[in-house]
DNA sequence: CTAATATCAGTAATAGTTACTACTTTTGAA
DNA sequence: TTCAAAAGTAGTAACTATTACTGATATTAG
């Protein structure tokens, strides 16, 4: 993969990395439209993308349909609002053991595990 | 919700009874036809929302862009082959306890989890 | 039996994402 | 430095999974 330098790119990453929410490709290109007004949608995809599959970033799924980009790409859970549908970052250890629980009726190979919690966050508990 | 009986609703139902795996719409789609050949993908969509909203079924989300469907609404665990894709059920214990743990250093309200673990099932990592 | 209404088949519409195409940047070597 | 190969881009079309709409049909309570 021979990867070349490119401004969008760059502003797609930065912005990332800015954020400490989770957010999906439609926020990404509306802010970074700020920067380049005429960046494609596509690009942003191809990129968000591309970044994943290197690495640099990783993909989210809490099944909203949306898929979230995180800059932050150390092993953490997430937790996402019933209510207002934003996802957080969860501070708590890895529960690498629960792989070798699954393990052990399992007649395949458990490589790893996703797990992600809901319920109302504070900003939606207080207000109700 | 005043529910009426429909032949359609039945056959959804019993096809998803009598798998073991968790097909999309599409498999049940495609497997109902055989039955009712003029049943329609939407009605099949609307069942299976309707059943899952009332509990009979529950829908599983792991991220593969699609959603699955499971006639066994008891809590428990699945896995999924990052090779051929299929979703296995896993047989281990519920891991209520991770939902105080994630909760210790979290200022909203955690209700539950989602878990889903993944690697090579049986089949695939004889193969290889 | 019949009227109210849930459900249906068929189809159009939608959301999120990926693919395609012709043009533009980047980059490494001449 | 220049210049062409390769990677990237904007714009748009296409695709997939799902939901919404519409006029016809089936179910069920009274």
């Amino acid at each position: 993969m021979n990867l070349k330098h490119s401004k969008q790119r760059d502003s797609i990453m930065e912005f990332l990395r800015e954020r400490k929410d989770h957010p999906t490709a439609d926020v990404v290109y509306m802010n970074v439209r700020k920067t380049f007004p005429n960046i494609s949608l596509g690009t942003v995809y191809r990129n968000l993308t591309l970044l994943a599959d290197i690495g640099e970033i990783s993909r989210i799924r809490v099944g909203d349909g949306v898929d979230h980009f995180d800059a932050d790409t150390s092993p953490h859970y997430h937790f996402i609002c019933k209510e207002c549908g934003s996802v957080i970052d969860l501070e708590m250890e890895d529960m690498t053991d629960i792989n070798e629980t699954a393990n052990k009726n399992f007649s395949g190979l458990i490589e790893g595990h996703i797990t992600y919690f809901y319920g109302k966050c504070g900003n939606c508990s207080t207000k109700s």
